[in-house]
DNA sequence: CTGCCAATTTAGATCGATCTAAGTTGTCCC
DNA sequence: GGGACAACTTAGATCGATCTAAATTGGCAG
């Protein structure tokens, strides 16, 4: 027993390879191989022979290695702004659980929302010869931060931030719907007259799409336009919180609010909970409908994108672009409105 | 706009490599490997060329390949039953902080808290000859999921979850110190009577030595222990809200609790808010002190653990694991009380 | 001119697998 | 006996890099 060694914690000097078991049992590394591969060619005794051989010598294979022969690999990379945030947690349980079903292993990794630890994720990515990679691109991401994945890098999808000059597949929610949603809600089923979109930061695509259509619809609809409460604002329950106390201190606020996410409706919420307690209503929209929305106080009428239809989706724009053939629907679930105590529906 | 249109789309035949370089210039594969890496070997005209030549082909270093050759990798997983949980997400900060800085790459995997996935992970981690791992076992692990892992795997490290007959490295927080501070808080400060430890799973071992604590220091203050309330439960704020709201309609809650996370204090809270107005009052703290809980109404009271700090012990004690020369503490960072309303505290 | 040394460069083996094309069995039938 | 065929098995090249040990170059002292 040569696995013997454990007193010294010396694991063992060399790791166990195909040729190992292959000498051990006076076959070629071709048959190994083989019964590794679950290839039907070998003997059925062969096979058993050489499995059992492979355990008793503690044999790893080596995907790696068998990844730069085949010229494929099974690794697929998730590039994410920020795991935390539980929209794009769900995302990535959507891509995970497409891509995982044809067999490739689906890693995540955090750019922190910072271009320069997703430019060297990229590279990294790339220069392991990746299969494939799905990215929300950082905040302040430019095109020529996507040229080395575009110039003979792995087939990659681009969700939910577009980038100007960057022709890559993109998938995205319908922000356009999301906006109409919101304003149809707010402005017929609650009669709002002043109305504003709360959030976001400037440099977030989403927010240009929904915002247009809000205001559109909103304006066609003849209720007023709130421009200050529309400025744009980082996405966090605190930012939110700070700014819609400091606005609410200088005057009454709209009457109804689009919010960025559920994030931003949570510090608006609050902010308007401990401002004046005889001030005129507002109604509040989240979107995202996060799980949490329906516990806070009071529970945020919200848009619910579906993220995890949205990352499947979004893996099955992958997996086209791989070339491998995909069932299932290759555009993004409608928005829907959940409408909660925090708009006036209770 | 569509973009996915594949008339031109036909990159290269073939990925260019060192030695495409290497010909295009009359020079050798092996001085093209020297530049990439960086060595001073080479002459700066020589540098330069090759630079220039790689950038013109659009060569892409190749890592898998020198991995291969190397006999190193790196790639450090993390995996991770939940990414979403924000306590999970910065513990994962934490280790891509200290183990990017010396130049791994960092990558998560979600096992969604599933067995049979996270063997699947473990397995193509080995597979893949990744560097190093650091993982929250999924709740119902058992030693001989770690089996492969331990037999030629990869340095390993455990955090949170102690999984017994593993001897692998475990790093968690000290789990007897926040049962102390919780206990000392609810009677020292506010008085409880009596006291209950509600939510977490009963497999998840920071509940043991927890609650363990937490109860010998609540019994021997002189205050009781509501074993009914102490049961165990799954730790999301639906389930806490669910549980506690039945419990209130059987009778009064005790007047102290320390829930399992902030996410179950949530729950609670909820249901204090919904329940009986004049009832007696009831002390809440929450455990992780997530950035919402300052937000929530009332805002929740919580036994921070600081698990940035946890993760950078936990990426400290994987380098040293791996043989690495490592700076900074090894020892996880005392909890601390965040006092706010939910215990009175205001 | 020769020899020596430092500074560069390189050929060929190697990492651990897969793939191609060819080799070895054993059986069956004329 | 031997040819055809099916069922396995295998030698040797290969993937794209690194490493070792040796070759080449130029400069300079003797």
């Amino acid at each position: 027993m040569r696995e013997g060694q454990e007193q010294g914690d010396r694991p063992e000097a060399r790791p166990v390879r195909m040729i190992d078991v292959a000498n051990s049992l006076g076959l070629s590394r071709a048959t190994v191989s083989l019964v590794m591969r679950n290839s039907p060619l070998v003997s059925e005794v062969t096979r058993r022979a050489v499995l059992a051989e492979a355990e008793r010598l503690g044999y790893i294979y080596n995907q790696a290695a068998a990844n730069l022969r085949t010229q494929r690999n099974d690794l697929v990379g998730l590039v994410m702004p920020d795991v935390m945030n539980p929209f794009v947690g769900e995302v990535s349980l959507g891509v995970q659980e497409v891509l995982g079903e044809v067999g490739f292993f689906v890693m995540i990794a955090n750019t922190v929302d910072r271009v320069e630890l997703q430019r060297q994720i990229l590279r990294s990515l790339v220069g392991h010869r990746a299969a494939g990679v799905v990215t929300i691109p950082a905040l302040t991401s430019t095109a020529d931060h996507f040229a080395g994945i575009r110039r003979g890098g792995p087939p990659t999808v681009l969700l939910l931030r577009h980038i100007d000059g960057v022709e890559l597949p993109f998938v995205g929610t319908d922000e356009a719907a999301i906006g109409r949603l919101g304003a149809e809600h707010l402005i017929a089923v609650h009669g709002c007259r002043r109305v504003a979109y709360f959030g976001g930061d400037p440099l977030a695509s989403p927010r240009v799409g929904r915002m247009e259509t809000f205001r559109r619809a909103v304006t066609e609809a003849g209720a007023d336009w709130d421009a200050t409460w529309s400025e744009p604002l980082e996405a966090t329950a605190d930012a939110a919180y700070h700014r819609a106390a400091e606005l609410l201190a200088a005057g009454p606020p709209p009457d109804g609010v689009l919010c960025h996410s559920d994030n931003v409706a949570y510090g608006l919420a609050r902010a308007l909970r401990l401002g004046t307690p005889d001030a005129a209503p507002c109604a509040v929209l989240g979107i995202d409908d996060l799980h949490q929305s329906a516990m806070w106080n009071p529970s945020i009428s919200s848009i619910a994108t579906d993220p995890v239809e949205l990352g499947r989706v979004c893996g099955r724009v992958l997996l086209a672009e791989m070339g491998m053939p995909v069932e299932g629907s290759r555009t993004p679930p409608p928005p829907e409105l959940h409408a909660r105590a925090s708009c006036g529906c209770h």
